[in-house]
DNA sequence: ACCGACGGGACCGCCCGTTGTT
DNA sequence: AACAACGGGCGGTCCCGTCGGT
């Protein structure tokens, strides 16, 4: 990788941070200058504009969480080990987040409620992915016979999704990690009595 | 009610909503004076800066939300009744919202994880008072028989808040009331199996 | 005198002390409003503008300072006593002002250098008058035979003054009263070995 | 010189005379960046605050104060010409100011007075320079047998600057420099009579 | 005769983005 | 490829003044 390249990489890094903690109105280009250690003219001449280094750095986020996940399904095979990572990657975003300040999806669903119509987007395709990945965690499981027929896939996949959420900005908002536990305890009851065959 | 608490009262509902749907660094003082058809002078007169009036703003949110509350609450006497209220609240919530932008708790929650101390403060209060709400609800039907004695009142409390508030918040994202739905389906299915005696 | 003069006056007194201590565009209509314990309403009932307010204040700081110069001369006939009296007067002016801030009619020449016409031109009067007050002193001095004829009373006066004023500003910049004192011996020294016949 | 340090040089240039007419407070930012044609941006780049950038200007209009009492004192080596000189540059920074409005030491002795202290902690140390600076003079004098032993340097100097300091403001509210020519005759003539040995 | 409430504008500081320079 | 310097505008806050009420 290039040298032009390494920095470009260095900005998302640390733009998505400071973008995931504060929000794309509540950081500021000095906030960025200051995380990366660059100046103005330096990050404008990789972005065009705070708003395009926003896009970027949310998609980079939305890598960076996929990748950990991505991570936790490796080697696991059967399906309901597979929707427990999942289940464990939320518990992980909370305890060791590569980025600070929560999990973007949610965090840009929220902010860019009211004006950023492209950020928004962004926030509805990755939700959209994040449910029909877990969604088809399921419906594979099902095909194999490893989950039970009867269950509702996408229903199953939005209350793991909606509720490991929940609790992950619920445990955020107290400094806890109770609530996480409580709602995982929760899930893993739901995939042992209400999925398993 | 005098003229100078009516006026209070109208900014107080105007900037709700604003901070609601745009968040505090998201809102300007000027999206308020339009909101509330009030000159600067006015609204400085009644709040002494921004953040007081988004402090104010946040409880007049929390107090709507609440009495939205009490009144699905209303006259519904038996355990399973009132929890199932409060979910039809969330539902409700999304549906017919007193204040556009969703949860003002969860809202704040996530906005103010960086910076505003005072707002995450109010949040925090807000969010513990909800969860004690339903655990109580539940704590008071198990000792009225209403509600299986194994149960335990305080996770299922934060079960039954974590997911409804990651519903509505993905439910708000997509423009799309199914996954409230069908996180809703889940709930009650966990109140009819799991907790009814 | 009636209730309306009495708040009048009042309200002259504190923005004296306002004005004098914070300048014109230093001191705030707020300001006036708690020193007086007044409401905006009360204020510019009695007085037309912020500008109208501190002419009329201003005139009040001189009145006051003239009352005390003249009470400092009462009982002084001859026109060397009298001298040092209005010596003695700037001392006192430093010591136990009537009001803080130091002379007005200093404050408000050096202030409205620029900007405040009007309050420039009163502050000229008043300079002309205090020139002049010391001048007839010694000129009538002189006509009595108390004071040399050889001396130069208009150059005499601006001495006297200029140098109490200048000394006046200096203790007041280093909360210090011996710049003075020093200026005074000075005076007294002139008035003993040039003034005395 | 560089590029930016000419403009920070132009800057506190035109601030130092902006503010020694209108005053820190009677000065806003849109006088300065009229005066110095930039932009906030540009003036905010090299000074942090309105009041930072009023420091420096009251720096540098001390600086030049000193650099022409500096240049009135050059190649004069006895005692009482220096003293001369001293009172010589006073009238000329009457008559040929390099900044308008006066002198900048007693302008901001006036006006911080109340408010910022910063301002006029840099006032005092300015006046104690000047009167340390006219004490010296004098002091060297009397060592090398130029001035009259008896003398008292330190009220000597305090006399010298407070008169002349008052002339000044006197003679610039008038608009008429005879206050100063009055002054000047009167601290000739003590030096004449009162110092020489 | 005075207060409470509000309008509208000016204030300082920070913002995002651009440009000359290296 | 990046920095230093600057333009122009919006941000929240405070300002002076007015007007309805009492």
């Amino acid at each position: 990788m290039e040298r032009s390249e390494r920095t470009r990489e260095h900005i998302l890094q640390r733009a998505a941070g400071v973008f995931n903690r504060q929000g794309f109105s509540g950081a500021s280009m000095a906030d960025i200058m200051e995380a990366t250690g660059l100046q103005k003219g330096g990050i404008y001449w990789h972005f065009g504009s705070k708003e395009q280094l926003a896009l970027e750095a949310f998609d980079y986020a939305v890598d960076q969480a996929n990748a950990q996940l991505a991570a936790a399904l490796e080697h696991r095979t059967h399906a309901l080990d597979r929707l427990s990572a999942v289940v464990e990657a939320f518990v992980e975003h909370l305890a060791n987040p590569r980025l600070p300040g929560g999990c973007a999806v949610m965090n840009t669903a929220i902010e860019s409620d009211d004006g950023n119509v492209a950020l928004r987007e962004r926030a509805r395709a990755a939700m959209v992915d994040l449910l029909r990945a877990v969604e088809g965690i399921i419906a594979e499981g099902q095909e194999r016979g490893e989950i039970r027929a009867e269950a509702d896939a996408r229903q199953t996949a939005t209350v793991v999704v909606a509720s490991a959420e929940g609790a992950l900005a619920i445990s955020r908002l107290f400094g806890d990690h109770t609530p996480m536990d409580q709602v995982v305890t929760h899930l893993r009851w739901v995939i042992d009595t209400q999925l398993r065959p």
